[in-house]
DNA sequence: GTTCTTACA
DNA sequence: TGTAAGTA
């Protein structure tokens, strides 16, 4: 099906359509003036694509998750289970880095309530 | 009329 | 993402 097809299938626009493209996150053929052509499945692909984007991950993380769809059952799962675990850790990393700023600058504010001549400090 | 790429807001 | 321009 064409890209115009495919949005009007999905509700997704065909700038965001493309953007996905970009990404490498949905793939199409070309065809004639190489105008792109989508397998009948682009629409479930899509589907999942907007899924994965719900659930707070990135375009970075969802294209590299792609290639795990191209399987299934349990070889799916834990491709999936990998890339997700991965993506734990990345973002307790990110949560401890948070959290070590929170308490710094409780620190800061503490501290100025004594004194706040420490705030330009 | 639809799609394509590039580029700017 | 939206939109404009100039095509195919």
């Amino acid at each position: 099906m064409k890209i115009g097809e495919l949005s009007r299938a999905t509700g997704v626009s065909i700038r965001l359509l493309r953007y996905y493209e970009e990404q490498g996150l949905l793939v199409s053929e070309r065809s004639a003036g190489g105008h792109r052509q989508y397998a009948a499945d682009a629409p479930a692909t899509v589907a999942r694509i907007r899924g994965l984007l719900a659930a707070g991950l990135s375009t970075r993380v969802i294209r590299d998750l792609m290639p795990c769809f191209a399987g299934d059952g349990i070889a799916l799962q834990a491709c999936v289970l990998d890339h997700l675990t991965t993506q734990l850790a990345d973002l307790e990393a990110r949560i401890a880095d948070l959290s070590d700023a929170r308490t710094a600058l409780l620190g800061i504010l503490d501290a100025s309530t004594r004194s706040p001549a420490q705030l330009s400090a």
